[in-house]
DNA sequence: TCGTCATTTTGCAATATAACAAAATGTTAA
DNA sequence: TTAACATTTTGTTATATTGCAAAATGACGA
């Protein structure tokens, strides 16, 4: 395996970690539809505010959700807009296995 | 959130679990080719045996890959076709994060 | 400026993950 | 049956993740 291929694979897999948690994922899903800003998303998941800003900045990190301050508050929202398909595909598909799924 | 919803998020983030690892992204793209035996991925991860067992039972448990002993050997294969994809989906989406992607 | 609000950062404890070596299992060949 | 091989399981250690509370930051309004 090549160094390129080794930071291809790394990256890669930094994103899927992004994705596999319960409570990412629900803020991904949750963004998909609206922005939210912090307090709601922490009001909607029951969590702690600490660990609300933590998975975001987990979300944030890998390039899936992106950030934007207006006054008192941060608004985020999502960057990545291919996660819908992406989970629609992975749910479809681990669903069907053997059935090709999206563009191919 | 409902119990319902919170099943399907757990599940689903297990799926992306299993994908959040550089050796256990290698292993799936490799088995997009073809079927291998766990010997040649030890081979060609330069991984334990015990450690490269223990990412193919993850990725199994998900969902992802079935194996099949035949003789000595047991080889694994893909079963999850749509992991072709939802790569392809994440690596196009996430370097053009705002082009919506898939069949939408 | 000072206090308050929204959020992030830090510190910490509990749990999960990753890797290896060694032991255990199961299969084939002698 | 026994030996050798392929793989999995177990035990262990190091590291990473998760979640909370408390402290720190930064913006706005009085």
């Amino acid at each position: 395996m090549t160094g390129v291929e080794k930071q291809r694979l790394e990256y890669l897999a930094q994103i899927f970690k992004a994705l596999s948690h319960p409570a990412r994922l629900w803020i991904a899903e949750s963004l998909l539809k609206q922005e939210r800003c912090v307090h709601e998303l922490v009001e909607e998941l029951g969590l702690n505010f600490s660990t609300v800003s933590q998975h975001l900045s987990v979300l944030k990190q890998a390039g899936i959700i992106e950030d934007d301050k207006r006054g008192k508050n941060v608004y985020y929202r999502l960057k990545a807009v291919c996660v819908r398909s992406v989970i629609r595909c992975l749910e479809e598909g681990i669903a069907n296995p053997h059935r090709k799924s999206g563009k191919e």
